[in-house]
DNA sequence: TGACAGTTACTGCCTAGGCAGTATAATGAC
DNA sequence: GTCATTATACTGCCTAGGCAGTAACTGTCA
């Protein structure tokens, strides 16, 4: 069975789960709330010696990805614009970055690590990318390819 | 390359990510997080024509997998047991749910559904369901079989 | 040019989960 | 049989995200 509809008779593919055996608490969507619980919380045990938790360091790692403005942030990753205010304000507060207000465009606020934030960043990022290679211990990386393609395709059908 | 160690050199697999190409934003981790937040969106949108939400009805649909106590479930899916007391009171008031106190074990509260809720569950499930085979959308079944299976084999080594 | 819509950041309010502490009940050790 | 330990549910407090409303600012278009 292909999972691309025939160009002659455009069937689709089936239905993952049919009524008759469909289990909720055992399906993907369950499996993936935990799996990302307890991603956090192996992050957050990872990072604690840093003082930093795993919010504030995924808006860090954005903002090292190349983004530099709350709004970009919070579309990148579907994160609640008041919510956002408040999480700089505690990484400001944190040391961790500064907001810089930019002439050409005077609603934006810029937002650049502090000189902490860029020395402590590779480490976290390293801490992180351990939790991370744990989590997948086992996996070839071919597996891991592929649990990520499975994941944007969901994404991409959300 | 296998994923099983070798008995004679016991070599482990090698890690996923490695620090000269990992990429903070584009792992699996922000991948499952999405996920889950597009999940709980659709869901949230299936289901608000019948006034129950998305934590409401993952609640209900362990009770109805066969747990029967609010320690049962909080163990089940690593819920805090406060957060649980107060989700009680809102299935209580809106009626899908009772609780019973039982003679044998007088510190346990028995969790069980209401006329309203045992007939609303059918539909709950099959809209939840829907949803999650719209998300599957393009997924043969051994893609979503294996999915389920990397979700899985990341829970055990967390 | 000037009204108007869209963007950005922020604020107040609400909800909900996490944590610590408490009361009651059951269990186990001795 | 009594006392300590554990289990269960609950409560108060704190934190953080979602939503709605606001103010400042930019860009557009009549």
């Amino acid at each position: 069975m292909s999972n691309i509809s025939s160009m002659s008779t455009n069937v689709s593919a089936p239905d993952i789960y049919d009524t008759k055996t469909f289990e909720p608490a055992r399906c993907v969507g369950p499996l993936i709330s935990r799996v990302r619980v307890a991603l956090l919380e192996s992050l957050d045990r990872a990072l604690s010696p840093l003082n930093v938790t795993s919010a504030q360091y995924v808006i860090l790692s954005i903002l090292a990805a190349g983004a530099d403005s709350a709004s970009q942030i919070c579309r990148g990753i579907s994160y609640d614009a008041g919510s956002m205010t408040r999480m700089i304000d505690r990484l400001e507060q944190r040391g961790l970055l500064k907001r810089v207000r930019v002439a050409d465009d005077r609603r934006t606020v810029k937002l650049q690590l502090t000189d902490e934030g860029r020395a402590l960043y590779p480490e976290m990022r390293a801490l992180a990318m351990e939790v991370i290679n744990d989590l997948l211990r086992g996996f070839t990386k071919a597996e891991a390819r592929q649990l990520e393609d499975f994941l944007k395709r969901m994404l991409e059908n959300a």
